[in-house]
DNA sequence: CGGGCAAGATTGTCAGACAATAGATTAGAA
DNA sequence: TTCTAATCTATTGTCTGACAATCTTGCCCG
């Protein structure tokens, strides 16, 4: 997979596109803090785009969910509470199974299963996930979750899953820091992976939903510091 | 149920939320047909806000699926193809089953039930809809899906459903203009109700996906003239 | 120490300007 | 005439500067 060789002059983009793409890094990089308020002022000299476009893309990530905003007090990096996560996490459960289902229907129905069989490799010559660092194993994790909303083929489900895995970064991220961590998570993998190149619609729908479970069950026991309130 | 009395002069809120409100209510009414291209020169005028308050607003609305923006040719009123409804439905079924599900384990947990005996009543009261109009059974409809998502206390839900609900408003509504599909909808509402007021999870979750299958079955029937493309 | 006020910081909103782009129109060539 | 290309027009994308409304901070006084 070759990509075209990165641009080095801010590319074109809109300047609502390069504000909410910089805002959006620097929340899931950290260097927003959650709770932290973002003023207009700053960012604007920071990002180099006028006051107008800077709303608009504050604007666009609040709906995203990725900030919040108070009348006149502006834009700050959101921070969930423990009771928001469970809840993110329960939906996102419910719409993640229905992903994996998808994916194991429509591969039953013929479609192409050079993705998945690509991770089933994958995972295999590494299953522990020796050596990965986070920041890596963080990566990974997305583009499987990516991948196989993509096998499912429901744009509207993926537009939905990314809004809510979005808020949450920061908090997964801490998750994967521990070894063990990462073995559970590659294991789950593979269970999904089974039953969606099975073509098993049940069994993948309940390895992914097992799967958010024990996520859900693990950022909650996550300390106080992680969260709101 | 008693409102605050209607506020005559533009209410104080903000001028960008008076833009989004009224162009969500325009594109709700049909004021703003599917597909329609909104011209920012003709809204600033209407709806007596600056560009850039006006601008906030369509992005915002973007964001939650009303509107759609194309580089360089601005908003347009989001027009769904067969296809994105179909996927919006299957959605739709795995969120609001959830809902169903979660309102029927707050039950039986021992939450209030109040608001969903008063829906049971109503309903017996007149289990047709006969002598409804579209319109006031459209906000039946709309209340009592809110409702139950009340009910289920899941915030990141409420909002999800939400923003899946809004794109679809009017082919919903061109569904219960025949007194067929009203009163087949009443009667699988019933069900939902006892199921819920049963404390019974399983089977709530089973009756909401039964509703929202059957919806979409229906909306898919709908002519060409529906949809996009 | 606590209340309260003034000053400063920040957001909400507007108006006006201009470049960039897409779509429509016209002129020219075959 | 019909197709293509240049031109014009409507519209969006973006910036700047301005000012009122509101929030925050620090200081003064009792």
């Amino acid at each position: 997979m070759h990509e075209s060789p990165t641009i080095q002059v801010p590319l074109p983009a809109s300047a609502v596109d390069r504000a909410a793409d910089a805002i959006a890094r620097g929340v899931a990089s950290g260097r927003y803090a959650p709770g932290q308020r973002l003023i207009e002022a700053d960012l604007t000299r920071s990002l180099q785009v006028s006051r107008g476009s800077l709303r608009e893309a504050t604007r666009r990530l609040a709906a995203e969910g990725v900030l919040e905003l108070e009348p006149h007090r502006g834009a700050r990096v959101r921070q969930l509470s423990r009771g928001e996560v469970a809840d993110l996490y329960r939906v996102r459960q419910a719409l993640e199974a229905l992903a994996g289902r998808l994916a194991a229907e429509r591969i039953a129905a013929g479609a192409d299963d050079a993705v998945m069989r690509r991770w089933l490799a994958e995972i295999d010559a590494n299953p522990n996930g020796a050596g990965l660092s986070a920041d890596i194993y963080m990566a990974d994790n997305n583009r499987f979750h990516d991948d196989l909303v993509k096998v499912a083929a429901n744009d509207v489900l993926a537009k939905q899953i990314a809004s809510l895995r979005l808020p949450a970064v920061r908090l997964q991220f801490s998750l994967l820091l521990t070894q063990k961590h990462v073995a559970e998570s590659i294991r789950q993998h593979r269970r999904i992976v089974l039953a969606v190149l099975a073509g098993d619609p049940g069994r993948a729908e309940r390895a992914m939903r097992d799967h958010l479970r024990k996520s859900s069950r693990t950022v909650q026991e996550l300390p106080d510091e992680a969260y709101a309130d």
